[in-house]
DNA sequence: TTTTATTGATTGACCGTTCAATAAAAAATA
DNA sequence: TATTTTTTATTGAACGGTCAATCAATAAAA
């Protein structure tokens, strides 16, 4: 039954069933063939939409990573000018919104990260991806700290996002969000409140 | 020449090969042919010293896990019953040993995370030094703060080590450790210090 | 009739494992 | 000491299996 359009159908077909695949199998058992019979196509259909497995590797990932920056945009467009504190509490809770803390896509991008080290389009992704969440961070900590307290704080919170995250993938218990946010939470108060007596790097330690 | 006693010796040689392969291929290119090829042997010997590529897989990864509890214990040794703020740092400078921070090591790590979700013997090694991570730092916090705080202030600890790590390992520039260790130093300070003012939650918080 | 959609058998490459063969040291024997 | 015998170490070709990609064939709209 071919009818025109079928494309972006069979395109999220697919993507469903590669994170259902990476989740049950892992990326390395993955197999395109695997991944069709669970899309319910032939195996032919991957390169006709895709140009072959590593497109639809790289399609998956540029989803999810859609799917996340969603997450953090819908919280934080109804906020308008609300303080700094808001708005990171809202890319927190972005991050760890309910499309992003499944356990398959918690699989996902944990297997993602590992081959986009080999991978150059995937690190690429990945990069914008970071990169993203730090400037995010750290333009809203620049608007109560100064610059250099700003950095860090960002570089700290970014670092404990993706770690309570990282951990909660690895943990068999799974991710327990609210706790995770909720340590998110005290990082940002800690970096707000008290910035007097913090370390003060010279800037040669940033070299 | 065949002498007695070639054992360890290949299985150093092999599973140093191993990290390198990883380093340079990633863990899905790393076949036994290759790295059999790096350690200047034929395949069969990875057989014959390892059960197969899985066994080899696990060796290499027991190997890490070693060095990293090394790094930590050899630092904490000399402390005996210092303060438990030293005893954190330690426990943060071991995390960020020169062994445990080079380019093949961190590149190891992360494959063998994102392995261990579809892996048995992996994912026991791994939760064993996730714990270890963990009862550590909770077990040091606990000698300053109330229990709960001393859990929570683990966690984040916990979280933010890794996190910062598997930044670093992803960032193209690599890590930078010292960066690294005065964020995480930072955090211990707040966690110390400041503990009056902390989010309480409820014990259902944590159910 | 042309275009779009889809199939699935085929192909060629590569993977991990196995195992018979070989070599050299060590141990036993003369 | 000189010799066989046993043990340990090692090789690499052969094997069975799996993978991603291809493409001729087919089917149903347009």
């Amino acid at each position: 039954m071919p009818k025109l359009g079928m494309q972006p159908i069979r395109r999220r077909q697919l993507i469903q069933a590669t994170l259902e695949a990476i989740d049950e199998l892992g990326l390395a058992d993955a197999t395109i063939a695997r991944i069709a019979k669970r899309a319910g196509v032939s195996t032919g259909i991957i390169s006709h939409y895709f140009n072959g497995k590593d497109g639809l590797l790289e399609a998956t990932m540029r989803q999810v990573l859609a799917d996340l920056g969603k997450a953090v945009q819908e919280r934080r467009s109804a906020l308008g000018d609300a303080p700094a504190k808001a708005h990171l509490h809202a890319i927190i809770d972005g991050n760890f919104d309910r499309s992003q803390t499944s356990r398959s896509v918690m699989k996902t991008w944990l297997a993602f990260w590992a081959s986009s080290m080999h991978h150059a389009p995937l690190q690429r992704l990945q990069r914008v991806n970071d990169r993203r969440l730090y400037s995010n961070l750290s333009s809203q900590f620049r608007r109560v700290l100064p610059k250099r307290q700003a950095r860090d704080a960002a570089r700290g919170l970014a670092a404990m996002i993706d770690g309570l995250w990282l951990r909660g993938a690895l943990a068999p218990e799974g991710l327990n969000v609210d706790r995770a946010r909720q340590l998110a939470y005290d990082y940002v108060r800690e970096q707000l409140e008290g910035g007097t007596q913090r370390h003060q790097p010279r800037a040669s330690d940033y070299a």
